[in-house]
DNA sequence: TATCTTTGCAAGTGATTACTCACTATTTAT
DNA sequence: ATAAATAGTGAGTAATCACTTGCAAAGATA
């Protein structure tokens, strides 16, 4: 990974995530970079190729994420890291940036990464199964759905006060 | 409203749901109404106006929905028709594509619009106040918050079933 | 040192973009 | 009936799009 490489990579992120994929131009990214528009389509092939790149990068990024909640034994650990992976998230400047790029190549190109989701899913219904709630798969399935209303308004709604809602989610929980 | 006029709305509404707006070249918009390019600039002044005219179309249609369930003075109603209202979406062909469209250029261009959810906000918080919720504001924001959830899903996860996960939310609210 | 591969840039390519203009057909108002 | 306003078209416009090509510079390998 040369210099320019990661230069290339850190532009796109930053205007893909800022005024999405479709209405970013290679001549923008480059220019925001600092090189030649040329050698983008050198490095990625084409303009999905550095998009795809943008995204694998990220899916390490959420795997060693999910990991750590995966991995917890105590079940009501499950549901506060859960929780709190989203307010994380929202006071971090770059992974802000990061989740909202994720989140609107979703909706941009229609398509919801149910696979990354299902471990997350697992644990926390095992989890809230430990805990003798009476639909574990369906309480898991809500503080997913929760999450995803969350980053929703993080990335949306200016001035949005995340850790109002988290801290009165956990009361909700008894954690 | 011409009748040409009111294809071109339609060819729009249903080209930016499915590719996004700024994907949506207006040639495509006028090929797929059947009518000249130039038509829609004369009616819409340019391609954001045209955006514009379909958004303003569904404010209308936003308020008359909203209406019935603030207008309602039975508490569990209101939670009920809130929770139902995204079933109902889920279901209608044609309403799933409009707001797919008003998320979608939700995302696109940053801006949520808080001050149309307010007025259910405030319907929501004096259901729970007469309910006698300990957080009636906080339960309130936490029920629109799995609305916007449930939108993410219901457009973007394939074969999400909407109806399981409805009617458990409306069994934890005791409905 | 000589050769081969990778990195990088400038200047292109044809296609597509949002939008305009000159013009005709159709309503509407007087 | 006639003039004015509106609806509609089709062929343009310059700018921008994703992408390619030819060639030079820099590293790596021998």
């Amino acid at each position: 990974m040369t210099e320019k490489q990661e230069k290339i990579l850190h532009a796109a992120l930053e205007l893909f995530a800022r005024d999405g994929f479709s209405s970013t131009s290679t001549s923008k990214v480059a220019a925001y970079a600092g090189v030649s528009e040329g050698l983008i389509f050198r490095h990625f092939k084409n303009k999905e190729g550095l998009l795809k790149a943008i995204l694998q990068e990220g899916e390490e990024k959420a795997r060693t994420l999910f990991a750590d909640i995966v991995l917890e034994s105590d079940p009501k650990e499950v549901i506060r890291k859960t929780i709190d992976m989203v307010l994380h998230i929202s006071t971090s400047r770059s992974d802000l940036e990061f989740w909202k790029l994720q989140y609107k190549i979703k909706w941009e190109t229609e398509k919801y990464g149910e696979h990354k989701m299902e471990p997350l899913h697992l644990a926390l219904t095992n989890a809230f199964t430990k805990l003798g709630y009476a639909s574990p798969d369906r309480e898991a399935s809500l503080l997913l759905i929760i999450n995803d209303g969350l980053a929703t308004r993080i990335a949306l709604q200016q001035g949005f006060d995340c850790e109002t809602l988290t801290s009165f989610l956990k009361k909700k929980y008894n954690i």
